[in-house]
DNA sequence: TGCCAGGCCAAAT
DNA sequence: ATTTGGCATGGC
C-alpha cells in the first residue's frame, strides 16, 4: 500500500464507490497498457495526474481525485443495462461470465492513440514495455520515483526516427512520428473528433498513419467513449469464425465486419472487449 | 526453432 | 473490389 513518498509525507487514501466494478481485470483486459502492480493495487497516470489505486470490495481507494478516478475508470457506464443488451448465446454467456464487472475506460485520445499505432502486430506484454520505455525516456515525471506521463504528439514529433526505433519500435517507429508530427502540426484535432458521429470520426482517424480501420476502432472505443465500436483484431475474427461462422467460407472482413455491428449492437464495443479478454486468457496457459 | 502477436499499406490481381 | 507480401521485435 502506498503510505509514503520520498518526502515521506503520508498520502491519504480517498474512497469512490464502484459498484459492479473489478479493477483487476479491467486493467489486466488489454486496453490500457501502463499500470504497474504496487502493493495492494496499481499506479499509474491518469493524463498527467498521478495516481494509487486499489480496490476494496464495492468502492477503490484512491490518492487521486475520487471525481477524476470515477470518470476515468468509466463507474458511471450502465453495466447492467450493458450487459441486457448482450446477445443471448452461449459464447457471449461464457465471455460475461469470464469479464463480469470490466468497464470500458476513458483514455487521454493522444496516448491511446500512440499506443494504438504501436501495438500492431504485438503482444499485449510488448505493447506495455514499448509504453513504459516511451515514457520513461521521453515523458515528464509525475513526481519522484513515481508514474510518469504519455510524452505528448510535440515531443515526440521532435525526435528521429531512430531514436524511437531505439524503443524497439521497429516500423513502427515511422508511423508514430509520422502521426505525432501531423497532430502538433494541427493538421488533425484530436479534440475536434469527439463532436463528430463516429464514422465521420473513424474516418479523420484513418488519416493518420498507421491508424486503419483496427487501431481506428480501439480509439474510438477507449478514447471517444464509443461504446459501439467493435474492434477485430486476430483473437476477435477467430472468436467469430469459429463460434459464429463455423464452417462456412468466403467470410470476407466486410462480412465479419457486418455481422458484428448489427449482431452485438449498441454496446458491441463491451461485447468485444468481453469476447477479446475471454478468449485470450484461455489460449494463455493456465 | 519456428510461429504468432489487439495491422497497415502499397502493389498486384 | 479484394488479396498478397513486407515490415521489426520479443514471447513462448
Amino acid at each position: 500500500m502506498l503510505r509514503h513518498q520520498v518526502s515521506r509525507q503520508p498520502i491519504p487514501l480517498r474512497p469512490v464507490a464502484a459498484p459492479e466494478f473489478n479493477l483487476a481485470l479491467t486493467l489486466g483486459s488489454g486496453q490500457v497498457f501502463h499500470w504497474l502492480a504496487q502493493g495492494e493495487g496499481y499506479m499509474g497516470a491518469i493524463g498527467a495526474t498521478p495516481a494509487y489505486v486499489e480496490q476494496r470490495g464495492q468502492r477503490l481507494l484512491t490518492t487521486a481525485d475520487p471525481a477524476l478516478v470515477a470518470r476515468y475508470f468509466a463507474l458511471d457506464h450502465p453495466l447492467p443495462e450493458i450487459y441486457r443488451s448482450f446477445p443471448a448465446d452461449p459464447v457471449m454467456a461464457a465471455a460475461l461470465e469470464f469479464c463480469r464487472g470490466m468497464r470500458i475506460i476513458r483514455q487521454p485520445a493522444w496516448e491511446c492513440l500512440a499506443t494504438f499505432i504501436t501495438s500492431s502486430m504485438k503482444q499485449v506484454a510488448h505493447i506495455a514495455q514499448i509504453s513504459h520505455t516511451l515514457r520513461a525516456r521521453y515523458g515528464e515525471p509525475l513526481g519522484s520515483g513515481g508514474p510518469v506521463a504519455y510524452p505528448p504528439a510535440a515531443r515526440l514529433a521532435a525526435l528521429r526516427e531512430e531514436e524511437l526505433r531505439a524503443c524497439a519500435l521497429g516500423y513502427r517507429a515511422r508511423n508514430l512520428l509520422k502521426t505525432a508530427r501531423m497532430i502538433a502540426a494541427g493538421e488533425l484535432d484530436l479534440e475536434a473528433i469527439g463532436s463528430l458521429p463516429d464514422d465521420q470520426a473513424r474516418a479523420e482517424l484513418c488519416r493518420l498513419a498507421g491508424v486503419g480501420e483496427k487501431v481506428a476502432n480501439c480509439v474510438l472505443l477507449f478514447a471517444y467513449e464509443r461504446v459501439r465500436a467493435f474492434p477485430i483484431d486476430v483473437w476477435i475474427e477467430r472468436v467469430l469464425r469459429e463460434h459464429y461462422f463455423r464452417g462456412k467460407r468466403k467470410v470476407t472482413a466486410r462480412r465479419l465486419r457486418d455481422f458484428s455491428r448489427k449482431y452485438f449492437g449498441e454496446f458491441g464495443g463491451y461485447a468485444q472487449q468481453y469476447l477479446f479478454h475471454h478468449a485470450r486468457s484461455g489460449h494463455r496457459r493456465a
